[in-house]
Parts: C-alpha cells; structure tokens; sequence
DNA sequence: AATTTGAATAATGAATTCATAATACGGAAA
DNA sequence: TTTCCGTATTATGAATTCATTATTCAAATT
C-alpha cells in the first residue's frame, strides 16, 4: 500500500512556478504579478507569496522591498559561475560514486552510454541530452550523498532555462562524446580521482554553446 | 551620501532565527513554535512562517505539514556529505582564487597565517579558529565567484552549530596547520590545482572532530 | 514642449481571521 | 491499572483584510 504524503500548498506552487520559469512562460527579469497568479493557480496570496520566497532562497526569482518580485537575469558571468560550480560537485559526485557503484549499477550506465552513442551517430539531439542527462544522475545518485545531490539539483535548476538544443555544433557535439568515453573507462576502472577530473573539466565545454543561446544578458 | 537599503520583515526574521539556531537557543530537532518565536520577535505569524520556509529551503528547518517546523538534526552521515561538499568547493575556490589574487591579497594571506602560527604555538584555541577562518574566507572571496560563495556560506551556516573548541586534539591541530603551510606556499606559488587539492583534503580532517561533539546525533 | 506636482489607482507587506488538522485531556470500558 | 475513545483545546494552513508603498496619469508650472 502506497502512503500518502501531504504537501504543503506552498511547495505546490513553487513547483509550478519553477515550471513556468524553466518552460519560457516566465522570462527572465519578467515581473511576477502576484494577482495573476493567484487567479491562474487558484490559491490566494499567502501560499503564493510563501513560493516566492523560496524561490527567492533558491536564486530563481528575486524580490524587491515593496516592487514585487521578477525572474532573475542569466548573465554570461552568472552562467559560468554556476557551471564551474555544478563542475565541481560533478567532480565530487564522481569521486564518491566509484565507491559506491555496484556492478549493476556500472552495466546500467554502460547501456545508457551505448544508448546515448546511438542518438549522437543518428543525430538526434533531444533523446540525446536526455539520455546523456540520465548518466548524470546516474553517476549523481551513486554518490550517496544527498547534500551533494540538493546543492546540485538547485544551480541545474538555474540554468535549465537555457536551451542548448539547436546551438549544439559539430565539433561540441563530438568533444562531448569523446568526454563521455572517458567517463566510462574511469567509471569501469573505479577510478574515482580520474572520473572526477573528467567530470570536473567535461562541464567547461557547455558554457560557449550557452553563451550564443537567446536568453542570456550581456550585462 | 549613502543609501537605505529596506530591508522586508521575513528577512529579518530569518536572520534572527538563524542566530538562535546558531548560538544554540533552539537545539537540533527543538519545535519551533510560531507564537512563541511571534512575541519574542514582536511580529505577526505571516513574516515569521515566510522566515521559516526559507530556513527550511536552506536546510536549517524542516517542515512537517499541519506539525509545524523543527530544527533539523545534524547526523554523523549529514555532517559529512556536508564537509565532503564544502571540501569540493574549497577546493574550486582555490582554484579559480589563484586566478584572480593580486600581490596585495596574498601578501594579505601570509600577514593571517603568520599570525595564525602564532595564536597555534601559544594555544590560543578561540584566535586561532577566528584568523582560521579569515583566511578561508580570503580564498573564497578571490574566486570571484558569487555562486561559489552563496553555495558555501550555506554549507557552512548548516554546520556552524557543531563546537570545535574545547575538542581539538594536538595531533589534529598540527596537521590543521601543516596543511595551511602548504596552502601558503601553493598561493605564492599561484598554483591552483595544488591549492584545490590541499583544500579539498583540508576539511577531512575537520570530521572526527565534530563527531565526538556534543549535537550530533547516530540516527 | 518638457518637466514637475499631486491625486487616483494598483500592488505589495503584514496583521488578522477563519478553517482544519493535531494534540491533550478526561472518562469509560476491559 | 491500563487502554481506548471522544471531546476540548491548541496549533497550523490558508484566505482575507488592512496599511503602506509604488505607479500611473492628468494638470499645472516653467
């Protein structure tokens, strides 16, 4: 029998305006009109407003005294502090995995990066990120270390908005791929130290693909 | 002339409530009773319930649904996904710090340290943890990275109610300070991948110290 | 015409109120 | 005495109300 869980109407809301921000309803350095909202959720200012401020914690939105709240602006300098963040905890999260990984666990990311080749030779960009995504948290949930997942759960959450997929060119594409050979050579070896390098420098090469992209401010 | 920055209510709240969680006012796993905290703080219960969700989405709080919040536990295993987290992002601080530090900063870094080998030779245990920290907080002020910052100051917030003081043993201190020679000479050596590896190991050390501490729980 | 002033309007911040779920307590039954 | 049940009390969740601060826009002044 499966348990309920109650959840606060809060977390709800916060979950559907992290929605609409990383989907594009909500732009960045929009204004969120709390009236308008709160007709479009259904729920009153309270629970909305309690969202907003955790979303502010989160680094999703930002609140000005008394002017309300907007999306926040992706800067090229934000963006690249973020991803040499997220480098690192991968960096972490690749260490940390080596000692955990089950042998099951290995096939499974060896299918998944089987998978994940087959989209790149027939150029399917979308089921690749997707597949690609999933050896990450893959390798992430191996770690066994739930801050390590939540801090990185956040700063993704950040940059989700950004949409990489039609500004991937060929060469990115293949470094990408090459990247990932190494990661299951050190992942099949257990080599944690080498696995985090890897990890660590694979992130790097997103940031110029991210630069082009539409919806970063030049600040 | 400078200007007045408004500062919103829940905020403030926050900060105070985090002082007390801080200092030990409310003790790991304590309720927090809302009215009480009301009168003590002189506010209504909307400013403080917003104060309260954004503790809980920085993981000081937690929150039961309809059994209001309590202070979360520190358990031996938090503590050290927490350390391990705050070790990989010392480590990129110092990377990306020895990118970034002027002569100034690190001439800056050799007057603490100096007088933090002193506070260390007369056992001067509280010093010692205050230029410590000033030094640690010097590297990750020269990363330049705000993310990088924001990230570890809530790491660091989590952990702060452990109290070294009084269990630091002599073996423990002497490596503590041979590591921060190394991390002296890696700096004027602006050698960034030896200063993340130094600072990554760094903090391992930190942890069975905080383990005999008093609020830890074995969950 | 451009800028400033001030009233009207709208939005936000915070307190209050109402509804509902959890807890505490007292009595009844085993 | 112990356990169980039902009521009373309390606390929390969420909506509403009130107060204050921004914004808008028209009129007045330069």
């Amino acid at each position: 029998m499966e348990k309920i869980q109650p959840r606060s109407l809060y977390l709800e809301v916060a979950d559907r305006i992290r929605d609409l921000i990383e989907q594009g309803s909500l732009l960045p350095g929009e204004k969120i009109a709390e009236k308008a909202l709160c007709e479009t959720f259904g729920v009153s200012r309270t629970p909305l407003r309690e969202a907003l401020k955790v979303l502010t914690s989160e680094g999703l939105v930002e609140n000005l005294p008394n002017r309300g709240s907007r999306v926040v602006r992706l800067t090229r300098r934000g963006v690249k502090n973020t991803y040499d963040v997220m480098g690192a905890l991968e960096g972490l999260s690749g260490e940390l995995a080596c000692q955990h990984l089950t042998d099951a666990d290995v096939e499974e990311i060896r299918r998944l990066h089987q998978l994940m080749v087959g989209h790149y030779q027939r150029q399917e960009l979308a089921p690749y990120f997707e597949v690609n995504q999933q050896i990450h948290e893959c390798i992430l949930a191996a770690s066994n270390n739930d801050v390590l997942i939540e801090m990185y759960n956040n700063l993704s959450q950040r940059v989700k908005r950004i949409r990489y997929s039609v500004e991937m060119g060929p060469a990115n594409w293949a470094k990408a791929v090459a990247d990932h050979e190494a990661i299951l050579e050190a992942i099949e070896a257990r080599d944690g130290k080498r696995l985090g390098d890897i990890l660590r420098a694979h992130l790097g090469h997103k940031l110029e693909v991210a630069a082009v992209s539409g919806i970063i401010d030049e600040e």
